[in-house]
DNA sequence: GCTTTGACCTTTA
DNA sequence: CTAAAGGCCAAAG
């Protein structure tokens, strides 16, 4: 886990998801094309993967398709839609997170 | 220093 | 429409 203040990717990578306000998700491959790596968004996940859960919200990164891919990288796999749901976050009968209504627009001052 | 491995996405067939 | 493969960059073995 890297300082917040170095320009590491997994830095950049957490500074935009800390930035994701609660009861919004986001997408990998929104995080890729915000850092200019649109085609490499198994990076961003991977980044998440080494990320303190305490310290980045993970679990308001979702797959394309609105599906908790990391849900096992958590304490246990119910973790994750258990904090999501905390937060007001709705799911469907699949048990993905509903895009249309949660998923989260950067904006170019978020990124600074 | 080369090989393997990813919490994925996009493009062809 | 579904299925397969390629691509991308960075760590760990």
């Amino acid at each position: 886990m890297p300082n917040p203040d170095d320009d590491t990717f997994f830095s950049r990578v957490y500074r935009l998801v800390r930035q994701i306000p609660p009861g919004r998700v986001t997408t990998y491959g929104m995080i890729a094309e915000m850092l200019g790596i649109r085609k490499s968004a198994r990076m961003v996940g991977w980044a998440l993967s080494s990320a303190d859960l305490s310290d980045v919200p993970a679990h308001r990164v979702v797959n394309r398709y609105g599906a908790l891919t990391g849900r096992l990288h958590f304490l246990t796999p119910e973790t994750m839609r258990e904090m999501l749901e905390s937060e007001g976050v709705a799911f469907r009968d699949d048990g993905t997170v509903d895009l249309e209504r949660h998923m989260y627009r950067f904006t170019s001052r978020s990124s600074s």
